[in-house]
DNA sequence: TGTACATCAGTGAACGCGCGTTCACTGATGTAC
DNA sequence: TGTACATCAGTGAACGCGCGTTCACTGATGTAC
């Protein structure tokens, strides 16, 4: 067996990484796997060994979202695994509807990055954005504890973050977005409840 | 001068709207100059008579929303002239949001359907697409009237409805889909004053 | 009113390019002896 | 420990296809007489 198998997993690991930065950058199918391998620093044909179609690469693209503290990836700092799930969601609301996040392209979340690529492309890759959004959503769900209908508000939240993020990093005016963005962030942040409220219901509870 | 103005204008509108139909199947990369002009009754050469280039029917297609009543479009009803802005407000929010609208493939809105693709076109496209959405967010505004942070929360709620489709037409389960769309529904509308508490303010100021 | 003509919307073949994928190869590396 | 060997990650040329764009043409239509 030549070559290590962590060998091989590392090269895997960077043909995916720099994918997921050139897909963030310019798509799908504005990417071509020579790109891609160039920017992992292998030649075009390499690519087959990894992978069996291009396809495949999207799904794994958009999962590695999943395999990485998202709080930290956004803000640079890493996140104190003893908060409570309450501050959890309010630091990635935060982070995710930051200004930083907006213009650091690279490391765009892929449900706000790719929305109308994953919604053409296959099974596959939809069930990878799923995925990260059901994580996204089960983080406020927890945030938000035993509030009513914590579910949907839950959904809506992300929706709004999401849709917020999705229009600043679209619309043609820099000020326009950055309005758009700043005010996705003020309204989620109204929509969680006053951390007084929350005490009272817990006692009460 | 053989054509009459007219027959031109009408074969132009008939490419546009064979595009717009197309491009909210499988974007704009995906769909080719001959799929289009077919769509349109016509074939691949005569596309150069009507646009100097494919980009810029991209955002010809995106503007058509603008030209349109929005709502009777979605709901298939017509709109009453005389309705108030809040009322307009209120039905423009559920039509965005109704199953019926997220199944309409062909009718889906430019906002939720190609983000993406509009994110990395041209200035002109850009703009065009922020056009349609000032478009949403200024109807959003006047509904709220003379509410607090009422631009703000316009713009939130464009991103609710916006964010909520784009989620609900990338996921892969369509029960999910179904869920984050009438959550972020509920919530949109959660978000809107109390027609009993704006009477009042109305009265007051 | 009728006819010849000029215009230009529409046609379809052809060009050129880029990209996904294949394939015969090469050479670095772990292993067996 | 040292060496020959087998493996397979990586290379880069080549293939085939599709698409945006161009171009020489055709023929329907409005207009001038």
């Amino acid at each position: 067996m030549p070559y290590a198998a962590d060998h091989v997993a590392e090269t895997r690991r960077r043909i995916v990484e720099s994918a997921r930065r050139l897909f963030n950058r310019k798509g799908f199918n504005e990417v071509s796997i020579d790109e891609i391998m160039a920017g992992a620093g292998l030649t075009r044909g390499g690519f087959y060994h990894h992978f069996k179609t291009k396809d495949e690469l999207y799904a794994e693209a958009i999962s590695i979202a999943l395999t990485c503290d998202p709080v930290a990836r956004i803000s640079g700092k890493p996140t104190d695994p003893n908060q409570s799930a309450d501050a959890l969601m309010r630091r990635l609301i935060e982070a995710y509807l930051s200004r930083q996040h907006l213009e650091r392209t690279e490391e765009h979340c892929a449900l706000f990055a790719l929305p109308s690529d994953v919604a053409r492309a296959s099974p596959t890759v939809r069930t990878a954005y799923q995925n990260v959004f059901s994580a996204m959503a089960g983080l406020f769900e927890r945030g938000l504890g035993n509030e009513a209908a914590g579910r949907q508000k839950a959904l809506a939240l992300a929706a709004l973050c999401v849709g917020g993020m999705t229009l600043a990093n679209t619309v043609a005016d820099p000020a326009l977005a950055e309005e758009i963005r700043s005010s996705a962030l003020a309204s989620a942040l109204d929509l969680l409840p006053e951390p007084h409220a929350r005490e009272l219901r817990r006692v009460g509870s």
